[in-house]
DNA sequence: GAATAATTGGGGAAAAAACCCTTTTTGAAT
DNA sequence: ATTCAAAAAGGGTTTTTTCCCCAATTATTC
């Protein structure tokens, strides 16, 4: 059976100008897909979506300057929750989860070879989900290891509070300072930190800082 | 004048296949430069290593798995200090000196256009050295800002000491902790922090974790 | 509406981090 | 050998962090 259909539109989302043009290219020589929006990051695409280039799956660069991956995809999935997102990710840490409940379909490695690309972009289209082996590897032992720790199933998941606190923890404010910016009390503070701890079983605010710059929550600007 | 000499050699360095292969794309369609060697990772290069395929310029990521960018350059530049290595970068931070130390030619950013390559493949050649604009600012704002506060002429440059200090301050071990792993008295522990409070411009030890994420000297593993 | 759970806040204490200033040790230079 | 400077180490204090246990205030559920 021939594939005589219009090709699937796919959106690319990244504002690394090389890594763009590489995957625009190998997305173009595959048949069953074209590129219908290329864009540096989340405000622009959404500037630039229209019902003519509606793509069916966009793929997205997570850590991107202006509007980010996550701020990105919780528009999406609002505002278009058909569009089946697919993120270009460097971390196969526990922020999958965050993502998976944000609407992500699926993840990339930056270093994906072409054929993996096209099957993650055909699995998308059938399945609904895309997963690399190395991740759904990933994924797997995070679900054996975390157990029945917290919540529904051990994942780990940070509320709005928790995620701005946890930025704040990585500057070099005090938690009476970050009380005051988070207009809150210091003993509420107290709580959010003991909570963290508990929650991503790390004993002291280095922990904390390091969980942030591993799972992304505090961006590095080089 | 027409260019009628055999095309300059280059070598590209970079575990990200995606990266490379449109690198090399894009070098390939210079008539001045061709690509002889094309490794993962620093090991990969000097074994592929030959006088067939001895590159003039080395285009080389820094963050790698296996032999990193640092110890590449250290190998290169103490076996075959003709070659002119040109870093792939995504940091614009002090590290830079640090590089340029250990006889780095120039820094690229990963999102180079087409146009900007050619210039730096150009420019290292004739001049011995390429600097991108941005980069370029940066260094000028460096050596500006950090004035004459500490060494020859402000470069942040760290001891051993501090750097494998600077290592443990990024974990969840208290001073008096790190102290007995570095074998040395608390006090010296106070000393070595202060001295980098003064140094790196931070007021706490978050400050520190900052740092040591931003310029590399701990790694992410994610 | 009452019971229950989660969030927010408080007092106080022990540990760690940050900041003083001073002394000893070490290493390099002349 | 002596001098000089840097590195290492100490004593003591203040601030911040961490850790208790407990009360008030919202949400949620029955």
């Amino acid at each position: 059976m021939q594939q005589t259909q219009a090709p699937v539109k796919v959106g690319l989302v990244d504002d690394h100008i090389l890594i763009r043009d590489a995957l625009a290219n190998v997305i173009r020589s595959f048949d069953e897909f074209s590129v219908s929006i290329v864009a540096d990051n989340g405000k622009e695409f959404i500037d630039k979506l229209n019902t003519g280039n509606m793509p069916e799956i966009l793929i997205l660069d997570m850590n991107m300057p202006e509007m980010d991956g996550h701020a990105t995809t919780r528009w999406i999935s609002q505002n278009h929750p058909e569009i089946k997102i697919l993120v270009l990710t460097m971390y196969d840490a526990e922020s999958l989860i965050h993502m998976i409940k944000g609407g992500v379909r699926g993840f990339l490695k930056k270093d994906v070879p072409p054929g993996e690309l096209k099957h993650a972009l055909q699995c998308i289209l059938e399945n609904g989900t895309y997963c690399s082996h190395t991740i759904t590897g990933r994924l797997f032992n995070l679900m054996k290891t975390q157990g029945t720790k917290n919540s529904a199933w051990g994942a780990i998941i940070l509320n709005d509070n928790e995620i701005s606190f946890l930025k704040l923890v990585a500057t070099e404010m005090t938690y009476k300072e970050i009380a005051q910016k988070m207009q809150i009390s210091p003993r509420t503070i107290d709580n959010y930190r003991d909570a963290l701890f508990l929650k991503l079983n790390v004993k002291s605010r280095v922990g904390l800082v390091m969980y942030a710059v591993k799972n992304g929550v505090v961006t590095i600007n080089y």
